[in-house]
DNA sequence: CGTCTGGTTGATACGACTCAAATTTGGTGG
DNA sequence: CCACCAAATTTGAGTCGTATCAACCAGACG
């Protein structure tokens, strides 16, 4: 089996053997985390970058009086902060959804990979700048759009981000996270997104039960969460060439 | 006069001589942009790095409706995207607010920089995941707080970024945002922050008044906004050498 | 088969939005 | 230096989207 890994990178340049090879030695679980544990807490000190390899995760930053806001979804092949070791304490957490399986990267690893697989080194400065577009789409997504679109942009959004690393069976995917979940990523109440997924599945834009999604539409899906996939930056050198073969 | 970028990157490790004038070099005035003009739009292929040498810019995005979301403020010192050129395309504009002085660097003086002056490259590094925090910590601010302590807690953040920049005078700092752009920022509309900023003065925490931001008393300020500091990463090597000495 | 987490429903409240107009400020040119 | 204009701020009245609180239900799991 191919790591998420290297199917991701893949969306953006062309890798070597050799690069798959060292992807793959990366990608070796270090560790499982059960179920809605924490990887990392804030406060804490980062040692380590890590690869998501199998399994969903979030990130999250909470305030005082328990106020929480999911900030990223980790899906598998997603990389975690490159660098992050030269902060001196994490400014968030980082918590299992499902039963997840990372793989904990050392800073020595690191900076070996990044001086002899240039290819490699790009590919992450790629994944790091669309993470960090993401991010920006966020924001936009809970500052400016309805309930109802916030939703559907985010449901479309993964389902993009799991087809491309080939977690989707043709117009459905599984879909782990709760009600509440949702809730903390766009900034509403759990009631809320329960009444407005109601809503989604009435019009026919989706089919969300038993923690697995269908998109029966995905345009229509697009369109009634003003989704404009060039945030994802997925239109890339990797992509091409594998049009071409 | 030291670069704001210098003093920026000061805060996280001391830098030598060489370091300070490979800065000045690099923080040469390439272009000025007029007030409220866009320095570069979505869609349009980055080919530089910038840094922002004098004024206030932001980075913002945009809903086919003319919603707007700005994502980012820029202040002095500020510097944006390293490594840019990656992505094929913007997936957000960048605009000035103020008049506005930039230094455009570059892929080949980016790569320079980064194979020539490791300390400068690991404190862009650093500068890069405090961007990075910041987002996420708007996040938070857009998806949990209420309006007001939404507002106080860009006050506070902007009065603290433009202090690590030499930028204040005691307790008050230039402040030539409007309004409406302090809606776009926290996700609320022009009408109610400007309710919202006639509590924050009744209740004695800022003074605003022609374009000038005066906060009498931060750590009350910073109490009503549960702002915690943390994620801007101020504790650094640098900080502790100035202490030092 | 009972427990528990996650999902659903209903009634009510309120924070923030909308629309519309008035007022103030700051910049520009005569 | 004043008149003028556009932009920014302020005010008021009414509405609506989303939150809150409180039950209740269902299906997953030990």
């Amino acid at each position: 089996m191919v790591p998420a890994l290297a199917l991701r990178l893949d969306t953006f340049t062309r890798l070597s053997p050799e690069d798959r090879a060292a992807l793959a030695t990366i990608s070796k679980v270090s560790r499982v985390i059960p179920a809605r544990r924490d990887l990392i807490r804030e406060g804490e000190n980062p040692q380590y970058v890590h690869v998501m390899v199998d399994g969903w995760g979030c990130r999250y930053k909470t305030l005082p009086d328990g106020r929480r806001q999911i900030v990223a979804f980790f899906v598998p092949g997603d990389f975690c902060d490159l660098n992050v070791y030269v902060l001196k304490e994490m400014d968030h957490s980082i918590g299992a959804i499902t039963r997840l399986s990372v793989a904990d990267i050392s800073r020595e690893d690191m900076d070996n990979l990044t001086t002899n697989r240039p290819r490699i080194t790009q590919a992450l400065w790629w994944e790091n700048l669309v993470t960090t577009s993401i991010q920006r789409e966020w924001m936009l997504n809970i500052g400016q759009r309805t309930a109802y679109e916030r939703i559907a942009h985010l449901l479309a959004e993964l389902f993009l981000r799991l087809r491309s690393v080939k977690l989707t069976n043709g117009d459905s995917c599984d879909f782990p996270i709760t009600q509440t979940d949702i809730a903390d990523a766009t900034g509403l109440t759990a009631v809320h997104v329960n009444r407005t997924l109601q809503e989604l599945r009435r019009d026919g834009l989706i089919i969300l039960e038993h923690k697995r999604l269908t998109i029966p539409d995905l345009q229509r899906l697009r369109e009634a969460a003003l989704f404009n996939p060039n945030y994802l930056h997925l239109t890339h050198e990797g992509q091409q060439l594998d049009a071409n073969g």
